[in-house]
DNA sequence: CTGCATCCTACCAGATACTG
DNA sequence: CAGTATCTGGTAGGATGCAG
């Protein structure tokens, strides 16, 4: 018996290095405010708490499904803080968390970079997508 | 007629809330690096330009379907510059533009929030889940 | 060696409707 | 008001085979 076919050795070699990404810290923090909806609830809780209702009017595109599932993947991270006032109805605030608030100086930066470097992005794919016609 | 239903608004207010993504410098920075496959890249080309083979063994769990996809779409973004030596067999090499390397300070930011953090992350989690049983 | 085209699957986001 | 539950369609990404 072979000692492995090539896909079989591949396959195996993709384990171990999904098991190796998996405890990457910077690709575990990545696979997190790389999401759609954490980085703008990071912005739109970066000055102060805000009400379930007043989050899902300021993310206008957002479904109330990945708003309450985005919040939740956050809460369980240690990012934000739910707030539940008994009362009829109910309130329920969500706050940055010490964790999460420090992690604003990373988006300061990722957005300076953006509006610094974009329009060289912007016109390297112009000058890519002309030389293909 | 009524002015507009319920769904009929939200679509809209969408729609426009998408629009105003697509212009967003900072997610489409965000969009791009958050690529599983573009971080690790980025990582992989930091000390000079590397051939597509050795790409395809370093970053061992890429199909060459995705390596050659992400380079492309870098390629395009102005990120990373390719080099065909004709010879027979082709060689061809890849290495990260000035753009592309000024992209490197932003991971480095990253990687090191996220060593210095992710095990609040982590007891955050256990934290959370311990709550649930 | 490098890369494209095709097919195929698994997952995830969105719509919708219902509950405390 | 603040969720939960379920269904479904689109798409990212892997496998495979062929080509320059």
């Amino acid at each position: 018996m072979a000692t492995q076919t090539a896909p079989q050795r591949r396959a195996s070699e993709r384990e171990r290095f999904d098991a190796y990404l998996a405890t990457c810290p910077a690709r575990k923090l990545l696979d997190r405010i790389s999401d759609k909806w954490v980085s703008l609830l990071l912005n739109a809780l970066a000055d102060g708490p805000r009400r379930y209702s007043e989050l899902s009017r300021t993310l206008a595109g957002v479904s109330q499904k990945m708003l309450t599932q985005t919040l939740r993947t956050m809460e369980r991270d240690g990012l934000v803080a739910r707030t539940v006032t008994p009362a009829v109805p109910v309130r329920v605030d969500y706050a940055l968390t010490p964790l999460g608030a420090s992690l604003l100086p990373i988006m300061t930066a990722i957005k300076a970079w953006a509006e610094t470097h974009i329009h060289e992005v912007d016109e390297a794919q112009a000058a890519y997508d002309a030389g293909r016609f």
